[in-house]
DNA sequence: AATTCCCTCCCCCAAAATAGCGGGAACCTT
DNA sequence: AAGGTTCCCGCTATTTTGGGGGAGGGAATT
């Protein structure tokens, strides 16, 4: 089988992302990652529910407040294009045309923010999702060479970056959130589905009251207030899939 | 900025890979993986909700049509394990203490797969779940280093193939899904936190009339047929987050 | 300047979901 | 062989949702 690969300056960056056991170090690769590409920017961006994020990079301080202050999470077309997208994406193909895109975009250059980005979304179990980004200022040929030649190592300094970053957050919800028995499992997915109960019970061959039971001992086992709470946490948790 | 890097064998196979426009030659790729890397198996395996699932690789189409008859999705502790995990994982680290999992464990090795075997979970918007995975006959410590030497490599890859599937499976959600206005959004979430109408309707300070509007509104845009159902595309399609 | 959302409020009644109680048989893991 | 789960069925009560309808003001986009 395959043995080492010879060492770069790349490799030796990223076995120290791989080692790394501490946060406020991402932020120290960040830069280490800043200057090995020679851009201006390297930012990871956390995004949970609740408008919950956690971020570290090279952007100014003052852009970061400013950022959090004005609650961009909820203009920046970077975050919000990437959201629901799967792979690597250059700003230019963003949708910018919104007014409060356009306004963001102004204040983000004011902030030296560069005229170019490429991000990779990260999307973990349970609706996790992140973004790291690479920002520079520059014309496009040599910023579409730059994405050619770089796009995979970019990529894979995500998926460490979002490994680590999972890794060091208290907040994943370990929960252990009891498994469903497959009939709970049966019932939930049809619920999730759109099915009424009715039409579950139908669909599951048993009597209404017998699916009636399932759905209650799911609910409890999800610590869920309703049906609707119950299949929200069901997928949340990766327990069904629709 | 960095300029291009040395060409290697594994650059020359992803780069095919990435300009792969047929789902058939990802196929071909795996098998020229398989023998890059000289492991037994290389496999790409997709899972979508109600047990579609896809798959590629080298394993034996004997083994392939056996695990979709056995059902072998809802046991394999691959599957089962990764879904919920965001980092590559080595097979032995897995729970394969249920007698399912047992069973299914002779079953494959009967088939040809080896006794090592490692995977990296990849997800995707909408709950997006694959699993790329290669698989080998040897000793733990051989099988250790390879992997240590390779990870990188096989992260990679395992993020193209989930590219390339997403791009050539016309499942691909159209993502058709109306955008939700904010107070939409409000209620969506509210109610996948568990909250009943009344308790929206008073946390949004709304009549609990007005909150009827929001709901029935985005059930229509969201083509959901109960609360519960918008519920469940919402999160589903990344509208809301909780 | 016009149009298209979005937000807010109100009515009615049928349908569905929730909460609590009870029972017994089959199947795993221990 | 025991103990735990899962699986199936029954009852009645109250509370919550669903599916129609209509109406006006305001903000943003075109």
């Amino acid at each position: 089988m395959k043995r080492r690969r010879a060492a770069t300056a790349f490799n030796t960056i990223l076995k120290a992302l791989e080692r790394t056991t501490e946060l406020p170090q991402l932020q120290l690769i960040s830069e280490q990652l800043r200057d090995y590409f020679e851009v201006d920017h390297i930012v990871y961006h956390w995004v949970s529910g609740s408008g919950t994020q956690y971020g570290c990079g090279t952007y100014d301080d003052a852009w970061v407040q400013r950022y959090v202050d004005q609650d961009y999470l909820r203009v920046d077309p970077v975050v919000l294009g990437c959201f629901q997208r799967f792979t690597a994406v250059d700003w230019k193909k963003l949708n910018w045309t919104s007014k409060a895109a356009r306004g963001f975009l102004e204040d983000a250059q004011a902030h030296g923010v560069g005229n170019q980005g490429f991000s990779v979304p990260v999307h973990g179990p349970n609706g996790q999702f992140a973004l790291f980004s690479v920002n520079h200022d520059s014309d496009d040929d040599t910023w579409f060479e730059f994405i050619e030649n770089n796009r995979r190592n970019l990529i894979l300094v995500a998926h460490y970056f979002n490994e680590k970053a999972l890794e060091f957050e208290p907040d994943r919800a370990p929960e252990a959130t009891a498994a469903l028995s497959p009939r709970e499992v049966d019932a939930m997915t049809f619920l999730a589905m759109g099915y009424s109960r009715a039409q579950v019970a139908d669909t599951l061959s048993i009597s209404e009251h017998t699916l009636r039971v399932y759905i209650e001992s799911a609910r409890h086992k999800l610590g869920a207030a309703n049906t609707t709470h119950a299949v929200a946490r069901a997928l949340q948790n990766g327990l069904i899939v629709i």
